[in-house]
Order: C-alpha cells, then structure tokens, then sequence
DNA sequence: TTGATAATTTAAAGCGTTTCGAAATTGCTT
DNA sequence: AAGCAATTTCGAAACGCTTTAAATTATCAA
C-alpha cells in the first residue's frame, strides 16, 4: 500500500508542531483561526487523512459500533433484522462510525469463546443489541460500562435505552380495521412468546378485542408455536380450524406466520379474504408480491436502525447517560388478504418494488 | 471501559518481556514449548486479548476487509449483493476479520470525497467489490496496491480476481429446460447489459439457442430496458406482446424481471406455465413464495461471498499474487413456471422458507 | 572444562496519534 | 517600555503492540 502522509508531513509543512495539528484536526480550542486555516488548508493539499488505527490508541476510542444479533434471528436468511442492520450502517456512516456486525448463539457465557470479540478487543464504542438475546450478554456489556442500546427488545430485569416498536398500536389499527370490516370471529396465531415485541402484539390482541367489545375466545388463540416461521404458520392455522368453530379472519404476529397461514387456508380450499381474512405484521417484502397482497403492519425497520445509531452516538459523544425508550409508529397497510382494497393496482406496486433488481 | 489486561501484565505475571509475549501471540518461532505453554496459560488465567488498534499500529494490518457495492446496487432494498454481503461477514468472522460496509455513487473521481473513507484512513487489510462499480475505482484501489477480489463483476480493461457466475451454463440449463418441456418460441427479457454478468446471459441465450438448432429471432428479444427491476420486467414483456408473434416460454435475465414479467402476463390474462412459461435467474427468497412459483436458476449468493473472503485472506496472509477466476457453479431450479412440476409441495417449501420469521 | 554454535530471550526503537503541562508569544495596562 | 495575563504553540509522555538486532542461556563436541 501506497505510503501516506503522516501527521508528521502535515507539521512539517507547515512549520507547526505535531501537538498544534492535532488540535486542529479534532477541533480543539486553543488555535488562532490564522492557524487553523494555514492547517486546514496544507492537510486538504497532501490529502492526509488521520490514520484510524492510531488514533484509536492514543484516544482510546475505535471508531466502530458493535452489532449483535443472535444466531436464530440472523444466521439463517432474516430479512427483518438484517433491514435493522442495514439501517445502523447508513446512519453510521453520516457519522463517521463503521458497524461490526456479529451474532451470538443461544447459551452466552462468560468464558471468552461465547464473547463477540470486537468486545474482548476493544474494538468498538458502544453497541447496538438487536431483538432477543440472553440476558446475561446484556448483563456483561453492562458491566464493561459500554454504552449500549437495544433495538426490538428490553429486558424485563433491567432497563436499558431501546428503539421500540408500537406493537399494541399496530396490533389495535390492525383489530379495528378487521372489526370495521365486519369481522367478530377474530383469531390470533403466533409464537415464541418470549420475545417482547410478539408477546406485546398477543396482549394487544386481547385488549383490541376487549376494545370493541368482543369476547375473548380460547379457541381462537393458537399463540404456543414454538417460533414464528412460515411453517408455524402453516401448524397453526390448521391447528385454529380443527376446533369446531371457526374464525373469519386471523391475525398473525408476523408476516412468516401470515404467509403459512395463508398457504394453508388455500390449501383446504379457503378463498381469502372472502372466506377468511388474514393480516400480518412487519411488512417484509414479499407482502406486497403475494396473492393476495398481504395486509399488514408496517414497521420502520431501517429507521430503528437509524435511530438506534442516532441515540448511541449521542451516548458517546455527551457521554449521556440518560436510559431513553423510543416507540417507533407503526401503520396498518390495508392491502387484499383482508378485503380492504378491491382492485390489484400495479402501478403502486411497481413503486413499492423498485428495490428488487439483479 | 473496564480496564482489561494488556501484554505487560503478561510479560509481569509471567516474568518474561513482553517480546516474547509477542512472539508466541503471534506463533512465531524461537520461543521454548516450555514458555509458550506458560505464556498460554497465563494469557488464559488473565482473561487477556491483544488490543486489535494497537496491533495494527505496530503491524500495520488492521484485521479488516473493506466491502464496497454501488450505491444502486444496495441502498434500495437489494437481496441480492445483501446476500453476498453477509457471505463474505459470515466467512469473515471465522479468519478473525471484520468487514466494514460502504457504498459507493455512480461518479468516482480522485477527490477524497467519493473515496471510501476506509481506504484513506487506512483501515482495511483488502478490499472485496462487488458488482459493477466504475473502472475507475478499481483502478485507484489498485494503484494503493490493495488486495483486490472482485465478485459478480470483472473489468473489461484488466483482469482481476474474481468470483464469477456461470451465467452460460445457467442459461443453457434453462432454454435446454424450455426445449425439453417442448418449447420452441422462446423469449428473452433482459436491462443494463454494461453488467457483465446479465451480458453473459443474453450471450448465453444466443448460444443455446443455436445448440438446440433454434434460429434466433429478433421479436423475441427485449433486451433493451434500462434495468433490471420489476418493473422493467413488466415493461419488456409487454413489449414482447406486441409483436405479431408471441413466445410460448419467455426467459427472464433474473428474478425481478421474471417477476414483473409474471405479472404483466396475469393481467393480460394468460395463464402460466400452461400459455407461457417463465423462467428466471437468481433464484432470490421470493421466486418460491410466487404463484406459480418460479422456475429459476439458483446462484449460490452466500457461497461467492465467502469464496471471495477465502481468496482475499489469502492473498493478505501469502502475499498471493496470482490473478485467479472462480466460476461458482449453478443449478437450476424447476419449479411451477415452467410447467416442471406438477404439484406444489408443501412441505418442501416450508423447508426452503426456514429463514423468514420475525 | 572450554569454546563454539544453536536456541531462546530481551531491550529498544518504532507505529501515528492524543493529551497534558510547560514554554513562548501576543496583547493590554499603566 | 515594563509587567502581567491571556492566548497560542510546543515537547514529551502515553497508548499497546510488533520487530529487529543484540544479549543471554543452553547444548555439545573436543
């Protein structure tokens, strides 16, 4: 590689010493503007630019943002968090941070192998944690005194500064809307309760009904899949109709759930959304190109991701302490699975796809 | 920050210099199986990690790999190189790399601005590009004598090594497909031929066309779209039907345009495969969730990712000159579309879907 | 035992920054 | 013009590691 200028070449050509271009180059007081021009002005003509690495040393400070995720969410092809993901390293970039990406497995431990190593190397200033992991990781990272927030989860032991989704809101525009529709044989299907977000969107299930003055019905309720895929969707449903009564529309806590679901319905002959409506939640991509168009709740993912980014820079910077809770709007897209629109209109559609290319 | 152990405290608890700390950190040799095994022990005791920054001071390595894709390519939601990208994190993280993530705009010039902030600060090891970026770009990368490896894209000026498709053969295994379902009037829909890659398909279909004793038809070919996205795909196809003579199977440059192309067909009312069979290339997440689903060719997207990661650890760590091609191998994909198969199978899509939950 | 040679260990000089406290310069007052 | 304070600049020590040459220790033949 190419040798480049060193701070050195900068305090040579200038006749200044090394101390006083450092001062420039993290905008420290102290400088006559005179100064800082002459500065600005040789290290814009030799295009130096500080050596990241060293700068890390001296300041104790990497330059990077660690982001984790467990294994189960991301491993396997997980368009919701990796959207997350995606989110950070936009932001990220505005301010000049780079994001370690890194998952974790089930069982976190405190022996080294279980540890992401941008921690054990100091590699980064503050984490960004997102969806479910062990509550012992949150616990460690604690304890490292690193700054840290969580995106799609909260622990119930401890608080920590987190980007949220509105579930309850989601779940009661998603409820109305079914009600508004006609519906009052409402069923709910979903999964792995132990993640906050699903567990908030089963209990704002039962309090959307209450709402509109619907009783809750145990056999409307499959909600002990064991997670929350397609194929959970798909068991879910079939174990929803092998009850007597049967319901006329279905929630499902997410999209994947939504989707199995609907494969089912289609599979013993159901018409959606005339037979039996179905709504989702997250909005992923593949909503909009299936058959019907899935009616859903949107969730910003790329922005908590931003946010999340935001909020940890902040931390770092200002050295801010204060355990902030964003709820991040969600908004219901009414779309055909639950009869809200009656024409395919394919030229929003286009709009909505224009990401998909080679 | 929690104050962690530094080689000193080695070198202290285990009354040898920190030179030789050193030197069994890094496996070099000269050093006593006997001091190693200590060396290790205590390492392990003290629960110590090597500071990534300062190693990279001293050795002027810094343990990452820079990922650079167009901003086209990525920003809007893009599975594809998203794919790749999370190949190349996966493969990454097992040689104890990290890859840092930027984009870059459609107009590269010398000026630091639209220069990778990785590349000026000094902060990676290698550098993996993917898809097509401007000549440019690569030029001045390779002017940093960087290493280099390219994925999905290969320079017309200059060789480099790279990870490529087989995009012929893919394509040959498709129209092969089509003629053996007994299609004769086969179409091809295509954009943005400047990539190499979906040029490599288009001359593809001209051959295999010709090795079927097919005569090659100028109606049948809509290749001219600025994109290769949904809508581009509808656009071409419709398009294609308003010649006088219509194709009985109509082959896609990827999922996107087969998509779009899928849709026009619908709202013209054919019917698929059974009036016109669709194949397309990529074989992307949703291509299995379509109706019918689609026949498409798979690319082993995380699999050129981690190839790519592979042969740049190797060129870092040998010092490896040689300019190497890999040709990742592909498969196509039979499915509905192509009137391949003739039921759906549910639960081997439920297998195939495993990863989309919430 | 001795000397020579091989094997092992170490001291010291970086690597490119930041960050002090100290030194130098400048600007005001009188 | 001298004295003092405020402003600006600088020297030097860190930061935690790698690397090279030199120093030390071990080994072995004579």
């Amino acid at each position: 590689m190419k040798k480049q200028p060193t701070i050195e070449d900068v305090a040579n050509a200038t006749s200044l010493s090394i101390s006083t271009i450092s001062l420039v180059l993290n905008d420290k007081p102290h400088v006559s503007e005179r100064t800082r021009r002459k500065v600005l002005q040789v290290i814009s003509d030799l295009g130096y630019h500080p050596h990241r690495g060293a700068r890390g040393l001296a300041s104790k400070l990497s330059g990077n943002i660690g982001f984790i995720v467990s294994n189960d969410h991301f491993t396997q092809v997980e368009p919701f968090y990796t959207k997350i993901f995606l989110g950070t390293e936009f932001e990220a970039r505005d301010h000049d941070y780079y994001v370690l990406l890194t998952t974790v497995g089930k069982s976190f431990n405190k022996k080294s192998s279980s540890i992401p190593r941008f921690l054990l190397e100091r590699n980064v200033d503050g984490i960004i944690v997102a969806g479910k992991v062990q509550d012992s990781l949150l616990d460690y990272i604690d304890s490292l005194s690193l700054p840290m927030v969580l995106v799609d989860y909260s622990s119930t032991k401890k608080r920590y500064t987190s980007i949220l989704i509105d579930n309850k809101a989601g779940v009661h525009a998603a409820v109305s809307h079914l009600v508004t529709q006609g519906h009052r044989q409402i069923a709910l299907i979903g999964g792995d309760l132990s993640h906050p977000s699903i567990a908030e969107r089963c209990l704002g299930y039962t309090e959307a009904l209450a709402e509109n003055g619907i009783a809750y019905e145990t056999a409307f309720v499959v909600t002990d899949e064991k997670d929350t895929r397609v194929h959970n969707g798909y068991d879910a449903t079939e174990r929803l109709f092998a009850h007597r009564v049967k319901p006329t529309a279905i929630l499902a806590v997410n999209d994947a759930m939504a989707i199995g679901c609907i494969r089912y319905l289609k599979s013993i002959g159901k018409l959606i959304p005339s037979d039996v409506a179905v709504v989702g939640f997250d909005d992923i991509e593949m909503s909009v190109h299936m058959e019907p168009r899935l009616t859903t709740v949107k969730v910003l993912k790329e922005e908590m991701g931003k946010q999340a980014v935001r909020r940890l820079v902040d931390m770092i910077k200002m050295k801010d302490e204060a355990i902030t809770t964003v709820q991040v709007p969600v908004e219901l897209m009414v779309r055909e699975s639950s009869g809200g629109v009656s024409e395919p209109v394919d030229s929003a559609i286009a709009a909505q796809t224009e990401g998909i290319s080679l």
